[in-house]
DNA sequence: CCGTTGACCCTTC
DNA sequence: AGAAGGGCCAACG
């Protein structure tokens, strides 16, 4: 079994977050089983993959992140608008009503 | 192999 | 209530 980084890892559950939800550092980094979600954006910085919404990907507390590699924040909440996602302020939104959650209840 | 960096989070002063 | 620092894990040089 071939060792795969934690890039394939992070890259398949974001792949996973639905359109019109999002996801923090740190519930993605506990999905991949990490204990630091530094390492999550680590991997989204060195590989910016299109194919990945790195977009749904925000802080804790709806804060968009302020380094976005393809445009900064404003681009983020773009996309994230085009996801039907409303936005409180400059760079907040609702998370508690947009946490996308894997396994919580049906 | 050791040191540095990194799109963060939490605890303490 | 606000600001500062440490911590953690993984890759790059």
């Amino acid at each position: 079994m071939k060792k795969k980084s934690i890039f394939e890892k992070i890259r398949k559950i974001v792949s996973r977050i639905p359109k019109g939800k999002v996801a923090t550092y740190g519930d993605i980094a506990t999905m991949a089983n990490l204990k630091d979600a530094r390492i999550v954006g680590w991997a989204m910085r060195g590989n910016q993959d299109p194919k990945v919404p790195c977009q749904r990907v925000i802080q804790k507390g709806g804060f968009l992140a302020f380094s976005y590699s393809l445009g900064g924040w404003q681009e983020q909440r773009h996309r994230l608008e085009l996801d039907g996602v409303s936005f409180i302020g400059e760079r907040r939104l609702d998370l508690e009503k947009y946490r996308w959650q894997p396994v919580r209840r049906a």
